[in-house]
DNA sequence: CACGATTTGTACGTATGTATC
DNA sequence: AGATACATACGTACAAATCGT
């Protein structure tokens, strides 16, 4: 649990750990909210640093809105209402937890193409043309490529109009980005190149026509081709 | 921009403003990927403050993935592939975030609904019954009332069998809760809860009898339902 | 290659606010 | 109500690592 980095300890990973301790346990419910921490001095003493790494830690879980502090009084945890941070773990080597983002991700990309078709202004629709254009340039597949294809996604999310959209999904391409890159310099396959702008090009051709359930059902098309073009590589 | 808190400015609101400062920094790309943030010294003399507090912001910012430190060498903003954190805004006192965000939770509700239909245990359902039970039992419309509520969209988020749909439904729970309390505390009228407990049992009977189109199509039009007493109100 | 200047990581001390006796 | 103990907020000093000369 803790130990996240393979750096070697004692090498600026103790605020690390202590975050983690102290996050898990909150989030666990083990500190239930409006119970009082214990105290930085204790803190360090039960993990063997000094104070300033402690409070460094718990800077981090009060950024989070899990926990807040009181001068004279002490840290505590808060209502879970207050959360304000969505994180997710650091590395996402396993394939389980990369279907299952992929999971998360699909309705939020349906949603998005047809919210897209419906309120997209001419603005949107050239820039989302130029990220097509922009993947049909690169070479197959260059990191450039990548990053047009992710900018592709989050251009189609910006046209909701719906700000959380367009935050929210680049975020999650942000995560699956290494992912996507491994997935794809593995098999050279020329041809993948030409499916995935096809795919592509249908979406662009459905929001174009201010047409939702055509643009749905073009990026339904598209993201289960890319599952099982992820799956094929292994 | 700064000044986040209404506590008087220098009570532990130090950390805050140059964390904010510096993320927004990073977010619009005033510190592009791979720069060299400005040392720790020089940020402390900047702000008038000493290093622990800029080393508290700092730790804030590495906790979120936007930036990697190297002793002896600085701080560097990372590739926006490594962002780890999606945050909100501190408050939704906005009616049009609010329906924004609203936006961005139907589609995995329905998501949510049509996966728990599909993968639910019987541990799973009799959680969701229980939150159901908790709801009427529940005075309307008290607090305990809205965090049953928020308790049973978790537990079907929890039902997906999918970690990521858990905690981003309860992110998004939590974040909604205060406009919830809100929007029902001022319309005292009861019927609001014999209508939502009713929407409610048609998505549970759903989920009992593995129908996640019925799940989803029930789910839809308690989100509706909703979102329309939500604006009533006003 | 070595040494020193710079920078981050950690430890410890001081100031201020809070709660309790 | 005052004093005292204790908790967090903030600052200073030292250690370790890196980089340029």
């Amino acid at each position: 649990m803790a130990q996240s980095k393979s750096a070697t300890p004692g090498r600026g990973m103790l605020a690390d750990e202590i975050a983690d301790y102290l996050s898990a346990n909150i989030r666990s419910g083990a500190f239930a909210h409006g119970t009082k921490l214990p105290t930085e001095h204790s803190l360090s003493e039960q993990f063997g640093v000094s104070r300033t790494v402690v409070r460094e830690a718990i800077s981090r879980i009060k950024s989070d809105g899990l926990v807040t502090s009181r001068q004279g009084s002490g840290v505590y945890v808060a209502h879970s209402s207050t959360r304000r941070s969505f994180k997710l773990g650091e590395s996402l080597v396993d394939a389980a937890d990369v279907l299952a983002l992929f999971e998360l991700r699909q309705p939020l990309e349906l949603a998005s193409a047809r919210l897209a078709a419906a309120r997209r202004t001419e603005e949107h629709l050239e820039r989302i043309r130029q990220a097509h254009a922009a993947m049909e340039d690169s070479s197959d597949w260059s990191e450039e490529g990548v990053i047009a294809d992710l900018a592709f996604h989050h251009e189609i999310a910006m046209a909701t109009g719906n700000g959380y959209y367009a935050d929210f999904m680049a975020f999650l391409g942000g995560a699956l980005q290494n992912t996507i890159r491994a997935a794809r310099s593995g098999s050279g396959r020329p041809e993948i190149k030409k499916i995935t702008i096809s795919e592509h090009a249908r979406i662009l051709a459905a929001i174009e026509q201010r047409d939702p359930e055509s643009a749905a059902m073009a990026m339904s098309m598209h993201l289960q081709g890319a599952r099982e073009r992820m799956s094929d590589k292994t």
